[in-house]
DNA sequence: AAAGTAATCGATACAGCATATCAATCCAAA
DNA sequence: TTTGGATTGATATGCTGTATCGATTACTTT
């Protein structure tokens, strides 16, 4: 399924592909051994419904029926199994967001908040190059790109 | 009178451009309005002695005489004027550094720890261009670099 | 389908890090 | 030297995330 992720048709709608996203993290949970449970359906299922950015605790505060620690765990395991990334924004505010991709970076806008990915990332090789001229050999990086995205800039 | 040095007599040796750095930081406070305490000489002599990123807590743990509260305002104060830079470690682990400039990136050993400065950034140009052709005003980026020093690969 | 077994849940206690409080103290200008 | 405000430090508090543990639930086995 390539399915463009910045295909931003669904905002507040009931949950068309929502449910499919929930269905597949709960596939790929199962095939590692995890089991499918009512609280952790809810938990994936509130993260997809995220439009931008979250914080831990926002995600408590939506889920008022599923124990904090239950949601704390979840948002763990997301995390632990790549489903879940985290974001730093630029006040060094940790936030997380559902996984689309592999590598990648985001295109943090500081107006509205939103993120968008930044798939390609040729920076990398530059990097790899420039770090190779000091000695160090690369093996990762992280990587936040802030600034403000089109809509804000029209707006 | 400078006699902040130290009373020290740590396995250190003595520190002839310590001393200036930490001059030098206190001048530059003082231009901004902040006052030249002994407590906060202390703090930035601890953080001048470090050879690579540390915790708060280090920092702490190093100035005994020092209260918490003391080390964790300085280490602020630090952070907020540009003399000490954040540092995000590959496990997200937080630490902080001497800032020895301007804009620049980290490239950090996950062997040995070290931290070496990776003066040019080529790669913003590379970061900007690819933001913009997703409509996206970049503003500004967060990187590190992980990997292994030189001296780790030889060794 | 019934039972066994281990994962999961949730309420809560706890831990770690950083900041707020506030009386006492100190710095620097007048 | 005086004086106002910045600074200090012991402590309390806040925030975020984890550990604990009995109860519950999901999944496998019989």
């Amino acid at each position: 399924m390539i399915a463009a992720a910045n295909n931003h048709s669904d905002h507040e709608h009931p949950r068309p592909r929502s449910a499919a996203v929930v269905d597949d993290i709960v596939s790929q949970l199962s095939d590692l051994g995890y089991r499918d449970s009512e609280p952790r359906r809810l938990v994936i299922s509130a993260i997809a419904a995220q439009s931008r950015p979250f914080t831990a605790e926002e995600l408590c505060a939506s889920l008022p029926c599923v124990g904090r620690a239950t949601v704390y765990r979840g948002l763990r395991l997301l995390v632990e199994t790549g489903q879940v990334c985290r974001v730093l924004l630029e006040d060094h505010d940790l936030r997380y967001q559902l996984s689309h991709q592999g590598h990648h970076h985001h295109l943090l806008c500081g107006v509205c908040g939103a993120s968008a990915d930044l798939e390609v990332c040729h920076a990398e090789d530059i990097l790899r190059e420039a770090a190779a001229a000091a000695g160090f050999r690369m093996s990762g990086h992280w990587l936040e790109v802030y600034g403000q995205c089109g809509e804000c800039i029209e707006g």
